[in-house]
DNA sequence: GGTGCCATGTAACGCGTTACATGATTAT
DNA sequence: ATAATCATGTAACGCGTTACATGGCACC
């Protein structure tokens, strides 16, 4: 959803062929750790770009070894990249996969929902424990964006741990709840009317 | 990657149907609202359960009208459900659109970035918005755990608000930073070797 | 001679989406 | 009548993934 349109952006700036592409992308976001594109991915949006007339093929450069194929960005793909420009980006899904497991956990009585609480704080302190370490080692001079994207990671850790600790507070209420469809339909064998 | 666990999870409290599944998750998750799963992924899902073996039909229902097809767990599904509560979640990716749309916007040079930023602010202050005005209007009594998924997306707004300030702040720091690769390959027309 | 980078892709799969199609029952 | 809800699916696509395959070049 954002790759394509990045994509976009960096054939404005400049043509390119796949590999670049990659390596320039790459170099945005901070080193293929923080935000690994595959060339896989590469190519196919290119092609499906291609096939969209969003980019087209600018010519082919052979310099020694392979074929590298340069894409420059068409007037319907500036048009495309300005209306992603223009548009707000959605805020990370309240689709959320622990909740999910917490009231799955408690539905189906499988798991213990304190235990997964604990579980999933752990998980979280380890990923805060690992940015800020990964934070205190780079260079602030040269890789200034990584650092705001480690603590905007950060940020939200802290969020959610704060979360963890409010709805582990209110546990006891939530199972007071009445559970939607406890035992409401219990099914035995198969039967036909 | 949670909707099939989520399903296995509603399997094992009880055999169902596509449709049940669906409703059975809606109500857990406070609504279609918060968290549509369209049809065509419940039983597209459910046929990959059952070609792994994860669930398994468990007898046809016919009241009236069309034919119900109930499925159960098997054990193989028992476990995977096992693994899914023993792992943690991760937590939401550091794959942030919005930073890499500025990145973009600062390399090509397409868009302002002092805009794009307070795009994003007006957008982000709109969802806050919405969700306090949603937060009011439940009753938690009977919705608590929707008020407890409301106030993590409220809570994850908020440092998203944060966070833009700051780089706002800090914004002429990154456009002194030395750009990966601005015009490093300048390339006109087509040319081989 | 091996390792690793440069550079290109294809194939197949998983998850999720939209759009489409069918047909019965129940409510207005 | 017609609209909503119940209940089932298929087809096709988009994004992203892993795994695989090819081949030249550079360096030690």
């Amino acid at each position: 959803m954002s790759v394509r349109h990045a994509m976009l952006g960096l054939l404005a700036q400049n043509p390119r062929h796949g590999y670049e592409l990659r390596a320039a992308f790459h170099a945005l976001v901070g080193g293929k750790k923080n935000w690994d594109v595959k060339p896989a991915q590469i190519y196919t949006t290119l092609t499906r770009l291609e096939q969209g007339g969003f980019v087209a093929e600018d010519g082919i450069e052979q310099d020694s070894g392979p074929e590298k194929r340069i894409y420059g960005i068409t007037l319907a793909g500036r048009e495309l990249l300005a209306e992603w420009f223009a548009c707000g980006v959605e805020p990370g899904h309240q689709q959320d996969e622990f909740f999910l497991k917490l009231m799955i956990g408690l539905a189906s009585g499988v798991a213990d929902p304190y235990q997964l609480i604990q579980n999933q704080r752990t998980h979280l302190f380890q990923k805060l424990h690992d940015i800020t370490k990964q934070r205190s080692n780079i260079d602030p001079g040269r890789e200034l964006a990584m650092i705001f994207l480690l603590d905007k990671a950060a940020m939200h850790l802290e969020a959610d741990l704060r979360w963890l600790d409010m709805i582990e507070g209110r546990l006891d209420e939530i199972k007071r709840q009445p559970l939607p469809e406890p035992e409401s339909k219990p099914r035995g064998r198969p039967r036909k009317t």
